[in-house]
DNA sequence: TTTGCTCCGATGGTTTTGGTCGGAGATTCA
DNA sequence: TGAATCTCCGACCAAAACCATCGGAGCAAA
């Protein structure tokens, strides 16, 4: 369940490679295309363009369309992109359900005129968002990133 | 990104109305049939059945197959079913991504040969398994819940 | 001018999911 | 006993999401 799709697996690992090629032993900031991110992870390069288009056009990375020695960079600090801003630019605003993020106001949802569980559910979302926003790029570099620390919903601990 | 199916929501509902039908203002254990939920949240009978057979079978409800008296009632307290159980029983165990539950040691996985992020996507996983784990049923109740009267024991007409 | 890159749109195949159908077994009630 | 009603189980189909591929246009550097 709750399974990240291949196209956000693609997208973290790209930004992850780009941040250590940018911000690694090598200090010269340089480009990379989207051959050799492919290449050196073992993706398909068609789909993995794709990807690197969609971020680029969340102005999460930066395209220099220079030719041959073209490809992309990123476009801000790595501390500056959390995980919950690639995801949603990947695959869309987070909703656990399909009546989170309704156009209208009723329009939709008819199916559970009786919904008693929109709002626990709301706050699990709200916490999940939390906790995919307060990590980013920069904290996929570091071997050992330390422990996540979520509070609990319930007033009183659980049992666990 | 990062949606419950309809089956992990339709059994969210059942288990939330069959908390309240045994600990809500009626004391009896009450035992309730497929059909009543399904009409209480307009949802398909057939499907709703395969979703409570699951549930049942991963001993989260129990079954009473007593004729036309029969039904389900929790096999539990509300508050001994955590959120967890109910998504795993029903979409299998989280995993953000493909690598989680490899069966073998490095059977699959060949596409990132050069994986960098799995320690962080690992702690992220379990953190948000920790937050579905500290929620059980008995959270789903405490809202305000609009007065979900059980007048309609008998289900006749679908209200509008 | 040629090469190699980004970029965009369209398309096909595969998997997942949502939903349906039919039937077997068990129990209650008339 | 027989009819009705329920759980239970497996198979099946349709729609949607997802993965992957292909072709082509535009642009900048060599």
């Amino acid at each position: 369940m709750l399974k990240f799709s291949k196209k956000a697996d693609y997208a973290l690992l790209s930004l992850q490679y780009m941040a250590t090629v940018q911000c690694g032993i090598e200090a010269n900031p340089r480009v990379v295309n989207t051959k050799e991110i492919a290449e050196e992870h073992n993706i398909p390069v068609e789909l993995l363009a794709k990807v690197l288009q969609t971020l680029s056009r969340h102005q999460l990375i930066e395209s220099h369309h220079n030719g041959p020695k073209g490809g992309y960079a990123l476009g801000r600090n790595p501390k500056d992109i959390t995980l919950a801003q690639v995801l949603e630019a990947i695959e869309g605003p987070l909703g656990l359900t399909d009546c989170c993020h309704e156009k209208n106001d009723q329009s939709q949802c008819e199916q559970l005129n009786h919904c008693n569980i929109r709002t626990p559910l709301f706050r699990i979302q709200e916490s999940i968002y939390q906790l995919l926003n307060s990590m980013s790029i920069e904290d996929l570099l570091v071997e050992e990133t330390p422990m996540i620390f979520v509070e609990s919903l319930k007033p009183q601990g659980v049992p666990s």
